[in-house]
DNA sequence: TCTATTTGCCTATAGGTATTAGGCAGATGC
DNA sequence: GCATCTGCCTAATACCTATAGGCAAATAGA
């Protein structure tokens, strides 16, 4: 009976890899046993449960995430930091698919109220900064980055814009200069 | 032994109730059979697999989903027709939940390219007929736009707009005069 | 109407996953 | 060096998917 060394930590870390390699539905408990040759049941003395492992893995893509945005924000406005945060998510989860599907996991309101989920959102709030919008207008915006960067990424993963012309990247670039217009020209209501 | 009088049109026409009921991934064999008083294994005469029954029900909501639409459009354009679309999808999702679930459900290509998924395709692009679009803007355009609703309506199913000023249908509104202004003012390379 | 065939739903069975309870043996502390 | 703790194990329960083979109800043919 050799001592592994499991800790809730690592198997969160190892189920995130796993996530990337197998997709984030098959990241289950036995699976995951199995990677560390360890049996089922002894996962159960870090982990309350398989949706614990799931929120862990979505909780670590979401502080990932909003790190990275983070740095790309840094030093940038306007259309260049519109892009750099684009780009963020669009090159997280081309890289770490299963971790990008976990991040768009539902978690329980307490949970995300905890989580890097609210960095997100001040960060997109942090690109309107270098536009000229109200403050209910903000919001409106903010929402219309998050539809369109999650909408576009899950689409584009869902293999969706693969077999057409053009390809993925010219229409991402065409998006991201729609958006810029529409944010420097934000219609009345 | 009482037949029941099972079919694969009936069981997946069930599965999509039960899908709206309890939510997409609690749709299962076991719990569709349950739903007639028979045993899971008599299922199998009628579905290949339950990832038979969960495509079918993806192809079911795909299909609805193409005949609203359709229905919607018919008579509009302009902007007109792009909001009877937008709220189509937004409509659909919030009246059937776990059928909106399932077509988002990743389909093989041949199973896509049958599928009603196709006809959505061609419903956006008949809303662009109403602006003024070169050929490959139109396809850029037609990816913005699924990728506006779907992002939008999969945010806002999550919960994600709940719980803060200004409510969700304002901003919808506002996010369809934008796209409108967006299509109508398509930025050159 | 009676018989023969089809076929719908059943039982039995095997294997996978989640989860809990209780046990033994390494690791740790004094 | 001994006692305690704690990590991983075995055992057991309860689902779920899926296949094989059986019996009886429905259907067709005479």
């Amino acid at each position: 009976m050799v001592r592994v060394g499991l800790t809730t930590e690592r198997l969160i870390r190892a189920g995130a890899e796993l996530a990337d390699e197998a997709g984030f539905d098959h990241v289950t408990v036995a699976a995951l046993a199995r990677r560390f040759d360890v049996k089922t049941a002894s996962l159960y003395s870090h982990l309350k449960s398989s949706q614990d492992l799931k929120t862990g893995i979505a909780l670590l893509a979401l502080e990932e995430l909003a790190d990275r945005g983070a740095a790309a924000l840094a030093g940038r406005a306007g259309k260049d930091a519109l892009a750099a945060l684009a780009n963020v998510y669009r090159d997280y989860a081309r890289e770490h698919p299963g971790r990008y599907a976990a991040a768009q996991l539902r978690l329980d309101p307490e949970t995300a109220a905890a989580s890097a989920g609210v960095r997100h959102a001040q960060m997109t709030r942090a690109i309107l900064r270098g536009y000229d919008l109200t403050e209910p207008d903000q919001t409106h915006a903010v929402r219309l980055l998050g539809s369109v960067f999650h909408g576009y990424v899950s689409l584009e993963m869902g293999g969706g814009f693969s077999h057409s012309a053009p390809d993925s990247q010219e229409t991402w670039t065409r998006i991201l200069d729609a958006l810029d217009a529409t944010l420097r020209n934000w219609p009345a209501p």
